[in-house]
DNA sequence: TCATCTAGCACATTTGAATGGT
DNA sequence: AACCATTCAAATGTGCTAGATG
């Protein structure tokens, strides 16, 4: 279960959700939604209702710099893209989950070599056009159960698009917004469902047309799978790569994988002849037993317990093993057991542990550390 | 001339249908 | 027949780049 990261609140320059533990806030616009709502909306706004930001350490990184946002005609995704916990829900009543963006001041940017300065005032603001989580409307225990994530919401520049894209001005900047909207009583329909927002300044971009700061760029591809083409400066590139096709070949023929234990054991002396060095790394099933964010993790409960792996978990599995494949001719199955043992060429070694702390660490906070 | 925007490109992942084995 | 694993192609998501636009 993914735990709710706590932060401190008190100085930020906004008005604070006056709900208890509450992680979000509202700016002073919000004010006039409150005052509207009636007794049939209380059930919301009486919930210790707690939302947090994932990947915050990716936001972090980015908001240093200055975040960035990529728009385009036909709508394009975020990098990082919001995802957030939320706890404290009725778990039984139904919620509507949506995401906007609105202006994070009243400003007009432009890049001046190395730096944002601003640029004027803002043009006027765009209606908001608003992203509905696909999954609403849903009960509070799902959007509970996991991390609402809105990987799919696009950002585009034009205004003319009917395709539930959030509208943005380019060079502005702007900041994401959470609503979570209680839905109607089917049984008094004129009473509209009580709703709480978040804000997310930490989360705070700048849309462009095309990337300004390099270091932004540089982020993007380190941390984008899709963008993986573009890294080592291009050089995974066909036309970069092709050269050194034949000399990755002679060195993928020493990459070798067990997989269980018992045959660790039994192979281990003779693998280990024909490579340079071997890794060992261990993951203990009674571990997991023993860590909730381990154990309630359904891929990682697949990965260690393979009785009970169900087709989704598997899906991942072969992901994770195509990828691998990719880069490491030899690997043969993964995971059957509990222990892995890694033995590769040491021109590789780096290399694969950073595939397999990558890909893990994603679903795995603690991978890296148990990691030999 | 300059800043900004657009379209097409190559490369990558994701998704779902088709296939074959049990 | 049902289920599962695997393969493969199409769809989609990336940043790059040259040229267009105002």
């Amino acid at each position: 279960m993914y735990l709710p990261e706590e932060r401190p609140v008190l100085d930020l320059p906004y008005q604070m959700n006056h709900l208890a533990n509450n992680y979000g806030y509202y700016p002073q616009d919000c004010r006039t939604q409150y005052s509207r709502m009636n007794s049939a909306e209380a059930e919301l706004t009486s919930l210790p209702v707690h939302v947090s930001l994932q990947d915050r350490e990716l936001w972090d990184k980015f908001s240093s710099i200055g975040t960035e946002m990529l728009i385009t005609k036909s709508g394009r995704r975020m990098f990082p893209s919001c995802k957030v916990t939320v706890t404290g829900l009725n778990p039984k009543v139904k919620y509507v989950v949506i995401m906007d963006m609105v202006p994070f001041d009243n400003h007009k940017y432009k890049w001046n070599k190395d730096c944002w300065e601003v640029n004027g005032s803002s043009d006027p603001h765009l209606p908001n056009r608003f992203f509905i989580h696909p999954d609403s409307p849903a009960p509070g225990q799902k959007w509970m159960q996991y991390p609402i994530s809105f990987h799919k919401l696009k950002l585009t520049n034009n205004t003319l698009n009917s395709n539930g894209l959030v509208v943005l001005h380019s060079m502005h900047k702007y900041q994401p917004r959470l609503h979570i909207v209680q839905s109607p009583d089917p049984c008094t329909p004129h009473n509209p469902g009580a709703y709480l927002r978040f804000t997310f300044p930490e989360a705070a971009f700048i849309a462009v047309t095309a990337y300004q700061n390099q270091e932004i760029t540089k982020l993007k591809i380190d941390n984008n799978p899709f963008a993986k083409g573009f890294r080592d400066n291009g050089l995974n590139r066909k036309r970069f790569r092709d050269k050194g096709t034949q000399e990755m070949q002679d060195t993928d023929r020493q990459v070798k994988l067990d997989l269980t234990a018992n045959e660790c054991a039994a192979g281990m002396s003779q693998m280990v002849e024909d490579v340079d060095v071997s890794v060992s790394s261990s993951v203990d099933c009674r571990d997991t037993q023993n860590s909730s964010s381990v154990s309630l993790n359904p891929f990682i409960s697949a990965f260690t317990n393979p009785s009970s792996a169900g087709g989704a978990a598997a899906h991942q599995t072969h992901t994770l093993l195509s990828l691998s494949n990719r880069h490491f001719s030899r690997f043969h199955q993964l995971l059957a057991n509990t222990t892995i043992v890694l033995i590769c060429a040491q021109s590789l070694l780096p290399r694969l542990i950073d595939l397999l702390k990558n890909k893990i660490k994603s679903v795995d906070q603690t991978f890296p550390q148990r990691l030999l």
